[in-house]
DNA sequence: AGGGCCTCCTGAGAGC
DNA sequence: TGCTCTCAGGAGGCCC
Protein backbone atom coordinates (compact mmCIF):
# COMPACT_ATOMS: atom_id res chain seq x y z
CA UNK A 1 0.00 0.00 0.00
CA UNK A 2 1.84 3.20 -1.09
CA UNK A 3 2.19 5.56 0.96
CA UNK A 4 5.03 8.73 0.46
CA UNK A 5 7.50 6.95 0.71
CA UNK A 6 6.91 4.01 -1.80
CA UNK A 7 5.66 6.54 -4.48
CA UNK A 8 9.32 8.38 -4.01
CA UNK A 9 11.07 5.24 -4.07
CA UNK A 10 8.84 4.78 -7.45
CA UNK A 11 9.46 7.83 -8.84
CA UNK A 12 13.09 7.58 -8.17
CA UNK A 13 13.48 4.49 -10.22
CA UNK A 14 11.70 5.11 -12.81
CA UNK A 15 12.63 8.52 -13.64
CA UNK A 16 15.96 7.76 -15.03
CA UNK A 17 14.31 5.60 -17.77
CA UNK A 18 11.31 8.28 -18.66
CA UNK A 19 13.08 11.64 -18.79
CA UNK A 20 14.28 12.21 -22.50
CA UNK A 21 12.32 9.51 -23.71
CA UNK A 22 10.10 9.98 -26.07
CA UNK A 23 6.36 8.34 -26.03
CA UNK A 24 5.85 6.09 -28.80
CA UNK A 25 1.98 5.08 -27.15
CA UNK A 26 -0.09 5.02 -24.74
CA UNK A 27 -2.14 1.54 -24.36
CA UNK A 28 -4.96 1.45 -22.00
CA UNK A 29 -6.39 -2.10 -21.04
CA UNK A 30 -8.35 -1.14 -18.61
CA UNK A 31 -9.62 2.13 -17.75
CA UNK A 32 -11.50 1.81 -14.81
CA UNK A 33 -9.17 3.26 -12.02
CA UNK A 34 -11.17 5.68 -9.37
CA UNK A 35 -11.85 7.85 -12.49
CA UNK A 36 -12.23 6.84 -16.08
CA UNK A 37 -8.74 7.03 -17.60
CA UNK A 38 -9.70 9.87 -20.13
CA UNK A 39 -8.90 9.67 -23.54
CA UNK A 40 -7.10 12.64 -23.66
CA UNK A 41 -4.17 11.30 -21.86
CA UNK A 42 -3.12 10.13 -24.94
CA UNK A 43 -1.94 13.42 -25.98
CA UNK A 44 1.19 12.25 -24.22
CA UNK A 45 2.10 10.29 -27.76
CA UNK A 46 4.61 11.83 -29.65
CA UNK A 47 5.88 13.94 -26.71
CA UNK A 48 9.18 13.49 -25.20
CA UNK A 49 9.52 13.55 -21.27
CA UNK A 50 10.99 16.26 -19.34
CA UNK A 51 10.86 15.48 -15.85
CA UNK A 52 9.28 13.13 -13.42
CA UNK A 53 8.19 14.74 -9.78
CA UNK A 54 6.20 13.71 -7.36
CA UNK A 55 3.56 15.69 -5.46
CA UNK A 56 2.16 14.50 -1.94
CA UNK A 57 1.01 10.59 -3.31
CA UNK A 58 1.23 11.88 -6.93
CA UNK A 59 3.35 10.94 -9.71
CA UNK A 60 3.51 14.07 -12.45
CA UNK A 61 5.19 13.05 -15.69
CA UNK A 62 6.34 16.54 -17.62
CA UNK A 63 6.03 17.00 -21.24
CA UNK A 64 5.68 20.15 -23.25
CA UNK A 65 1.86 19.38 -23.98
CA UNK A 66 0.85 18.66 -20.91
CA UNK A 67 1.49 16.49 -17.36
CA UNK A 68 0.15 13.24 -16.56
CA UNK A 69 -0.66 12.50 -13.23
CA UNK A 70 -0.58 8.96 -11.68
CA UNK A 71 -1.69 8.10 -8.32
CA UNK A 72 -1.06 4.45 -6.99
CA UNK A 73 -3.68 4.44 -4.46
CA UNK A 74 -3.96 1.49 -2.35
CA UNK A 75 -2.27 -1.25 -4.66
CA UNK A 76 -0.92 0.15 -7.71
CA UNK A 77 3.13 -0.30 -9.03
CA UNK A 78 4.85 1.11 -12.16
CA UNK A 79 7.77 -1.00 -13.31
CA UNK A 80 9.69 -0.60 -16.01
CA UNK A 81 9.91 -3.27 -18.40
CA UNK A 82 11.16 -4.10 -22.07
CA UNK A 83 8.11 -3.89 -24.43
CA UNK A 84 7.23 -7.46 -25.02
CA UNK A 85 7.14 -8.51 -21.83
CA UNK A 86 3.90 -10.88 -21.65
CA UNK A 87 1.12 -8.53 -19.91
CA UNK A 88 -0.28 -10.21 -15.96
CA UNK A 89 -3.62 -9.78 -14.59
CA UNK A 90 -4.24 -5.92 -13.71
CA UNK A 91 -1.77 -4.77 -15.67
CA UNK A 92 -3.80 -1.89 -16.96
CA UNK A 93 -1.92 0.28 -18.90
CA UNK A 94 1.14 0.77 -20.61
CA UNK A 95 3.68 3.99 -21.80
CA UNK A 96 5.39 2.61 -24.33
CA UNK A 97 8.74 4.65 -25.46
CA UNK A 98 10.51 4.67 -28.27
CA UNK A 99 13.57 3.02 -26.83
CA UNK A 100 11.35 -0.39 -27.02
CA UNK A 101 10.98 -0.19 -22.75
CA UNK A 102 7.36 0.56 -21.36
CA UNK A 103 5.60 2.16 -18.23
CA UNK A 104 3.73 -0.78 -16.95
CA UNK A 105 0.80 0.13 -14.65
CA UNK A 106 -0.46 -2.61 -12.13
CA UNK A 107 -2.96 -2.38 -9.66
CA UNK A 108 -5.03 -5.24 -8.75
CA UNK A 109 -7.89 -2.75 -6.65
CA UNK A 110 -7.95 -0.19 -9.24
CA UNK A 111 -8.30 3.07 -6.29
CA UNK A 112 -5.17 4.73 -8.54
CA UNK A 113 -5.21 6.92 -11.08
CA UNK A 114 -4.28 8.38 -14.42
CA UNK A 115 -5.11 11.42 -15.88
CA UNK A 116 -3.83 14.28 -18.13
CA UNK A 117 -3.87 18.04 -17.34
CA UNK A 118 -2.47 20.91 -18.78
CA UNK A 119 -0.31 23.60 -17.43
CA UNK A 120 0.00 25.18 -14.72
CA UNK A 121 -0.45 22.15 -12.66
CA UNK A 122 -1.08 23.97 -9.68
CA UNK A 123 -4.77 24.62 -11.11
CA UNK A 124 -5.34 21.11 -11.05
CA UNK A 125 -8.05 20.49 -8.66
CA UNK A 126 -6.22 17.37 -7.31
CA UNK A 127 -3.05 19.51 -6.77
CA UNK A 128 -4.28 22.97 -5.52
CA UNK A 129 -5.59 22.41 -2.14
CA UNK A 130 -2.36 20.50 -0.99
CA UNK A 131 -0.93 21.10 2.02
CA UNK A 132 3.12 21.15 2.81
CA UNK A 133 5.38 18.31 1.94
CA UNK A 134 5.94 16.82 5.09
CA UNK A 135 9.72 16.53 4.08
CA UNK A 136 10.08 20.26 2.88
CA UNK A 137 10.41 23.28 5.60
CA UNK A 138 6.97 23.98 4.79
CA UNK A 139 5.89 21.98 7.04
CA UNK A 140 7.40 22.82 10.86
CA UNK A 141 6.08 23.28 14.40
CA UNK A 142 5.07 26.64 14.00
CA UNK A 143 2.73 26.07 10.42
CA UNK A 144 1.73 23.00 12.25
CA UNK A 145 0.33 24.76 15.57
CA UNK A 146 -1.27 27.25 13.48
CA UNK A 147 -3.05 24.75 11.36
CA UNK A 148 -4.03 22.70 14.42
CA UNK A 149 -5.18 25.75 16.48
CA UNK A 150 -8.80 25.49 18.11
CA UNK A 151 -9.48 21.84 16.34
CA UNK A 152 -10.48 19.79 18.85
CA UNK A 153 -10.66 16.23 16.22
CA UNK A 154 -7.83 14.26 17.17
CA UNK A 155 -4.43 14.53 16.06
CA UNK A 156 -4.33 11.75 13.88
CA UNK A 157 -6.74 12.18 12.05
CA UNK A 158 -5.04 15.62 11.72
CA UNK A 159 -1.81 14.25 10.66
CA UNK A 160 -3.62 12.39 7.79
CA UNK A 161 -5.51 15.81 6.12
CA UNK A 162 -3.92 16.57 3.51
CA UNK A 163 -4.88 20.02 3.64
CA UNK A 164 -2.47 19.85 7.13
CA UNK A 165 0.44 18.03 5.32
CA UNK A 166 0.11 15.65 2.60
CA UNK A 167 1.56 12.06 2.29
CA UNK A 168 1.17 10.94 5.77
CA UNK A 169 -0.57 7.95 5.43
CA UNK A 170 -2.13 5.35 8.20
CA UNK A 171 1.24 3.39 8.62
CA UNK A 172 3.61 6.58 9.08
CA UNK A 173 0.65 8.40 11.26
CA UNK A 174 0.98 5.44 13.97
CA UNK A 175 4.34 5.26 13.86
CA UNK A 176 4.81 8.79 14.45
CA UNK A 177 2.39 9.44 17.19
CA UNK A 178 3.95 6.43 18.76
CA UNK A 179 7.46 7.91 18.58
CA UNK A 180 6.58 10.96 19.96
CA UNK A 181 4.19 9.60 22.54
CA UNK A 182 1.86 11.75 21.72
CA UNK A 183 -1.82 9.64 21.91
CA UNK A 184 -3.85 9.25 18.54
CA UNK A 185 -6.87 11.15 20.21
CA UNK A 186 -5.40 13.63 21.64
CA UNK A 187 -7.05 16.64 20.82
CA UNK A 188 -5.00 18.64 18.28
CA UNK A 189 -5.45 21.86 19.37
CA UNK A 190 -4.38 21.59 22.78
CA UNK A 191 -0.71 19.79 22.50
CA UNK A 192 2.01 22.31 22.72
CA UNK A 193 4.75 23.75 20.40
CA UNK A 194 7.32 21.30 22.14
CA UNK A 195 5.27 18.19 21.64
CA UNK A 196 4.43 19.07 18.29
CA UNK A 197 7.85 19.83 17.56
CA UNK A 198 8.61 16.63 18.55
CA UNK A 199 6.26 15.15 16.43
CA UNK A 200 7.53 17.52 12.96
CA UNK A 201 10.79 16.10 13.66
CA UNK A 202 9.28 12.08 14.05
CA UNK A 203 7.29 12.39 11.13
CA UNK A 204 10.07 13.74 9.10
CA UNK A 205 12.92 10.85 10.33
CA UNK A 206 10.30 8.42 9.51
CA UNK A 207 9.34 9.17 6.43
CA UNK A 208 12.86 10.19 5.72
CA UNK A 209 14.38 6.38 6.96
CA UNK A 210 11.32 4.65 5.08
CA UNK A 211 12.21 6.40 1.72
CA UNK A 212 16.19 5.11 2.61
CA UNK A 213 15.13 2.12 2.72
CA UNK A 214 13.46 1.49 -0.16
CA UNK A 215 9.68 2.25 1.55
CA UNK A 216 7.48 -0.56 3.53
CA UNK A 217 6.36 -3.87 2.23
CA UNK A 218 3.41 -5.46 3.67
CA UNK A 219 1.59 -7.05 0.66
CA UNK A 220 2.12 -5.93 -2.43
CA UNK A 221 4.59 -3.46 -2.69
CA UNK A 222 7.63 -3.37 -5.08
CA UNK A 223 9.70 -0.64 -6.70
CA UNK A 224 10.36 0.00 -10.02
CA UNK A 225 12.82 -3.26 -10.23
CA UNK A 226 9.92 -5.15 -8.65
CA UNK A 227 11.85 -5.66 -5.63
CA UNK A 228 10.39 -5.41 -2.00
CA UNK A 229 11.44 -2.58 0.29
CA UNK A 230 12.52 -3.25 3.91
CA UNK A 231 10.82 -1.20 6.31
CA UNK A 232 8.19 -3.44 7.55
CA UNK A 233 10.29 -5.21 10.27
CA UNK A 234 10.84 -1.18 11.60
CA UNK A 235 7.21 -1.12 12.81
CA UNK A 236 6.66 -0.15 16.31
CA UNK A 237 2.54 -0.54 16.62
CA UNK A 238 1.45 -0.37 13.26
CA UNK A 239 -0.24 -4.17 12.58
CA UNK A 240 0.82 -5.16 16.15
CA UNK A 241 -2.51 -4.21 18.11
CA UNK A 242 -2.57 -6.88 21.01
CA UNK A 243 1.00 -7.60 20.98
CA UNK A 244 3.56 -5.95 23.53
CA UNK A 245 4.93 -1.98 23.07
CA UNK A 246 8.37 -2.33 22.16
CA UNK A 247 9.60 0.15 24.55
CA UNK A 248 7.42 -0.72 27.79
CA UNK A 249 5.95 -4.33 27.39
CA UNK A 250 2.60 -3.29 27.79
CA UNK A 251 0.08 -4.55 25.36
CA UNK A 252 -0.90 -2.66 22.69
CA UNK A 253 -4.00 -1.49 22.27
CA UNK A 254 -6.27 -1.23 19.17
CA UNK A 255 -9.08 1.38 17.88
CA UNK A 256 -10.85 2.71 14.87
CA UNK A 257 -10.43 6.41 14.76
CA UNK A 258 -11.89 7.80 11.27
CA UNK A 259 -12.25 4.31 9.91
CA UNK A 260 -9.20 3.23 9.99
CA UNK A 261 -7.18 1.13 11.93
CA UNK A 262 -5.38 2.51 14.89
CA UNK A 263 -2.70 1.47 17.24
CA UNK A 264 -0.89 2.78 20.41
CA UNK A 265 0.61 2.52 23.65
CA UNK A 266 -1.75 3.38 26.38
CA UNK A 267 1.61 3.71 28.74
CA UNK A 268 3.70 5.70 26.34
CA UNK A 269 1.39 7.64 24.59
CA UNK A 270 -0.58 10.47 26.26
CA UNK A 271 -3.03 13.02 25.63
C1' DA B 1 -17.33 25.83 7.73
C1' DG B 2 -16.09 21.78 9.66
C1' DG B 3 -16.61 17.16 10.65
C1' DG B 4 -18.02 12.51 9.74
C1' DC B 5 -19.42 8.90 6.90
C1' DC B 6 -19.69 6.50 2.40
C1' DT B 7 -17.71 4.83 -1.67
C1' DC B 8 -14.83 2.73 -5.28
C1' DC B 9 -12.16 -2.52 -5.71
C1' DT B 10 -9.80 -7.12 -5.17
C1' DG B 11 -7.38 -10.43 -2.56
C1' DA B 12 -6.10 -12.34 1.83
C1' DG B 13 -7.46 -14.59 5.69
C1' DA B 14 -10.86 -16.26 8.92
C1' DG B 15 -14.76 -19.02 9.94
C1' DC B 16 -17.82 -22.67 9.09
C1' DT C 1 -11.77 -28.54 0.16
C1' DG C 2 -14.59 -24.79 -0.76
C1' DC C 3 -17.61 -21.56 0.01
C1' DT C 4 -18.92 -16.95 2.27
C1' DC C 5 -17.89 -13.17 5.04
C1' DT C 6 -14.97 -9.44 6.70
C1' DC C 7 -11.43 -6.40 6.33
C1' DA C 8 -7.89 -3.40 4.39
C1' DG C 9 -7.43 1.45 2.81
C1' DG C 10 -6.57 7.05 -0.27
C1' DA C 11 -9.17 10.54 -0.62
C1' DG C 12 -13.02 12.84 -3.14
C1' DG C 13 -17.78 13.74 -2.45
C1' DC C 14 -21.76 14.16 -0.05
C1' DC C 15 -24.55 15.19 3.86
C1' DC C 16 -25.61 17.32 8.15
Amino acid sequence: MPELPEVEVTKQGVSPHLVDQTVRDLVIRNASLRWPVPDICKNIIGQTIKQVRRRAKYLLIDTDAGITIVHLGMSGSLRILPANTPVEKHDHIDLVLENGRVLRYNDPRRFGAWLWYELPEDGHPLLSKLGPEPLSDGFNPQQLQQELTNKKKAIKLCLMDNHIVVGVGNIYANEALFAAGIHPQAAAGNIDIDRLTILVAEVKQILAQAIKQGGTTLKDFTNADGKPGYFAQKLHVYGRGGETCTACGNLLSEIKLGQRTTVFCGVCQSH
